[in-house]
RNA sequence: GUGCCUGUAGCUCAAUCGGCAGAGCACUGGUCUGUGGAACCAGGGGUUGCGGGUUCGAGCCCCGCCGGGCACCCCA
């Protein structure tokens, strides 16, 4: 044992069995995205290092970085949103704008995983580009909402806040710009620690108690939306900043209304502070209340982005789910039926006299549309045929022993129950199908 | 990146103070030559994650590496 080598930290193989449901998730993913017209895009895994850095911040440290063959520096990405811009600069030409595009794809983090956090990692991602309307940013929570809720994840609520807003507590604190970070990070974990742990946190960051309290009470104002903003107007009335702010989170809020988005999934909050430096505008985050994993997915607006790659400012706001957390989820709360494997029926050998029958039958059910397999291995005994096809889970059986076959008949075994019947072997396919049907 | 916990058969775990590495499940074969799941019987399977050190003797103690987990940091 342990010979075998282990894969690298923070990464991992899949069994089939998880496949077939990572692939049910995605599929389903795919089909809402679809559904609102975002259209498939693929980049390449590695890019020049150049291009992934000066985008994240503080995080660009976690980059897969090296050198390859041709001593170019390149990185594995670290998200679809920089590739995004990338592209989009590369293709403005040929693209029709606003361009909607969804991308789902392996990225790379070199974190130190935890549970729910590993280093390679899929996400799920629906952009626009090449508008400043918040009809976009309504169009990007409502995706979101309902890709959430088509795989039936719990008490997930999309959380909502602005980026200028959050520019703007700096000088409702009256401290310099520069301690805008800290502020962020302190009011982001106000749920976590309580209003007295980020006071003092604000304050072991060198920000007075009257600042870091003027900050708190700001980000405190509770109420239905349109009550907050209110308040909020009021209180930061002559802040430009501030009210641009708000007045694009009243737009967003009133077209995710008019679009029919459920309110109970999302919610403004104005402690919501996310790091990634590119965000300019709205920002997301889908959290569930029930799944205790941290983020389901990140998501904003972020105009100047594919202007580091073009010149030509192009805005775009999107949203991004992590498949990982969102599997683990459904894994531990059962929450999606997934086929447990790929074929409908096992034909079975009787001996080797009867292989070419088999074969031909198999041949014939595959060419009527019957996903169906045939026994491979070396030993004919039918009970060893029925344990392969009951650990499979194959769902039904079929037998054809000297005495079907010269009278032209096939037995249909469904294992679940142990019913059994003789057909005619031109029935079979449509047998099959009812069978499955009325299970 | 920092701090802490952890690694024994495919899986879950046991092994007294440092003294011959074990059990259940799983697996393989058989009871059972036209039928899976159940039962019974038998069997295979380990360089105790890897490497070094201390010791008469290490699964157990020490160091490094690899993997897993937790809390930070941060994030999906």
């Amino acid at each position: 044992m342990a010979r075998a080598p282990q894969v690298l930290k923070g990464m991992r193989d899949f069994l089939p069995e998880q496949m077939l449901l990572r692939q049910h998730v995605l599929n389903t993913f795919r089909g809402v995205f679809e559904h609102y017209g975002f259209e498939p895009i693929e980049t390449p895994v590695i890019e020049y290092l150049e291009t992934l850095t000066g985008k994240y911040g503080e995080d660009e440290k976690l980059i897969y970085s090296f050198q390859d063959r041709g001593d170019r520096q390149v990185g594995l990405r670290y998200d679809l949103t920089v590739p995004l811009a990338r592209f989009v600069a590369n293709h403005r030409n040929d693209l029709t704008f606003p361009f909607k595009r969804y991308h789902i794809a392996p990225v790379f983090r070199a974190d130190r995983p935890q549970r729910g956090r590993y280093r390679e990692f899929w996400q799920c991602d629906a952009d626009i580009v090449g508008t400043k309307s918040m009809m976009a940013d309504a169009e990007v929570v409502s995706v979101w909402i309902d890709a959430l809720s088509a795989i039936n994840m719990p008490g997930f609520v999309v959380h909502i806040n602005h980026r200028k807003l959050l520019m703007s507590l700096a000088e409702v604190a009256g401290v310099p710009d520069e301690q805008t970070p800290t502020i962020h990070r302190a009011i982001d974990k106000l749920a976590k620690i309580g209003e007295d742990g980020v006071l003092k946190e604000m304050q072991a960051n060198d920000i007075p108690v009257d600042a870091a309290r003027r900050v708190l009470d700001l980000v405190s104002i509770s109420g239905e939306p349109g009550e907050v903003f209110a308040e909020l107007s009021k209180r930061l009335s002559g802040n430009t900043r501030a009210e641009e702010g708000i007045s694009e989170l009243r737009s967003l809020f009133a077209f995710l209304e008019h679009m029919g988005a459920d309110s109970d999934h999302y919610t403004l909050d104005l402690t919501l502070a996310r790091g990634l430096d590119y965000y300019t505008g709205p920002v997301f985050e889908a959290l569930s209340v029930d799944a205790n994993i941290g983020s389901l997915g990140g998501a904003g607006r972020y105009d100047g982005l594919v202007g580091m790659f073009s010149g030509e400012d192009l805005p775009a706001t999107g949203c991004s789910l992590g498949l990982e957390r969102i599997f683990d989820v459904i894994q531990e709360k059962n929450l999606v039926e997934a086929p447990s494997t790929v074929s409908n029926a096992l034909v079975t050998i009787f001996n080797d006299e009867t292989i070419g029958d088999s074969l031909r039958l198999v041949g014939e059910l595959r060419r009527s549309g019957v996903p169906c397999e045939i026994f491979v291995g070396e030993k004919l005994e039918l009970r060893r045929q029925m344990q392969f096809a009951n650990r499979k889970g194959i769902p039904i059986t079929i037998i054809l022993g000297p005495d079907e076959i010269q009278r032209g008949e096939v037995v249909v075994r469904e294992m679940a129950t142990g019913e059994q019947q003789t057909v005619p072997r031109s029935d079979l396919s449509s047998v099959i199908t009812d069978t499955l049907r009325s299970r």
